[in-house]
DNA sequence: CCCCCCATGTAACATGTTACATGATTGA
DNA sequence: TCAATCATGTAACATGTTACATGGGGGG
């Protein structure tokens, strides 16, 4: 039946969709909006990969009677058990691994390429954009912890702990380059 | 000149040969071991990416005489001024929002679709494997230390920070699944 | 002598993005 | 009624991966 191999892409809207049927649109928005966006939130990326769970039967398809171009999307019980036994697979080492940092990787090749003002410049900018994220993030927390399920909490709360370590790192690498002076 | 623009990957490669002069097959090799590995470090990836680094004139081939074969790039001027503009490049808002992690994702997923022992079984993998990878940073760190340069060391110390709170994130999350046992 | 690792390459494919296109609905 | 946002879609393209292919060199 499922020849084709489903993707994260496909998973991360099918575990969406899960928690609570939507529109393309609606998965959209919460691409864009989301750390999910890691994948872009245009209709190309989203539609088509919605179109490709339909055509699995891995979600079904209600039409809004109110509004008619409106496509209400649901977890099929075939793609609850997909998302289940994904859920379930075992912890690859790599999934450990293969946490890309564009901008760490770009400050490591910087040492003697860049002079000190575009090092000082990109860590406060680090720090500053960092700043605001986290707080966004504490935000949400204190307002919505009582509406959160476990798992969700604790999937912010790790967000939360990633970027305060990472603001603590930024301000020592600031301060270990500022000394060089 | 320059009309195809360049990639990550592109630039994750650039950066490495400015760093070191090396063969594709040594390219491979880094992506292999390292966090760089956000790629493949297959043939199919690798030898294409320099060729086409190569075809822009951002990296030059000299053949060794030793062995025939080995082919050894080096950025070439106009390759480092491609890299110094990449570096200098301000931070992006989205720079910082686009750090997926699968796992977490996966374990936001989980709440009521997954037993309990398919968690507790997740986060021990989690710890277990995290565990393991910090220590080959940390002995890394401590055996590398002094032959690093500061920016290759604060972003090593960026993944031992990172790693630790991880860590830290895990065994909190392990206790609170627990309790509801 | 055989196996493993060094070393490079390519063609077919999978995957996702950009840019374009269209029209409905809603609020000022 | 005008603009913004809701809402969906597709075709051409960019990008990277898988799987296949080839051969040299060194150690057991």
């Amino acid at each position: 039946m499922s020849k084709s191999k489903l993707t994260y892409l496909d998973f991360a809207i099918l575990g969406l969709l899960h928690q609570q049927p939507n529109t393309g649109y609606g998965i959209r928005k919460i691409f864009e909006t989301t750390a999910l966006g890691n994948y872009s939130s245009s209709p190309g990326t989203i539609y088509p990969a919605i179109n490709k769970l339909r055509k699995l039967n891995l979600v079904v398809q209600k039409s809004d009677t109110q509004a008619k171009k409106k496509k209400l999307f649901f977890v099929s019980s075939e793609g609850t058990q997909q998302l289940i036994a994904w859920l379930s697979m075992p912890v690859e080492n790599e999934d450990i691994r293969k946490i890309s940092n564009i901008l760490i990787l770009r400050f490591a090749y910087m040492d003697d390429l860049v002079n000190h003002g575009v090092k000082i410049r990109f860590l406060k900018s680090m720090i500053s954009m960092m700043t605001t994220y986290l707080n966004g993030l504490k935000e949400y927390h204190a307002t919505e912890n009582e509406n959160l399920k476990l798992h969700g909490r604790l999937a912010l709360e790790h967000g939360i702990i990633l970027f305060k370590s990472q603001l603590k790192w930024a301000k020592y690498a600031l301060k270990e380059i500022s000394n060089l002076n």
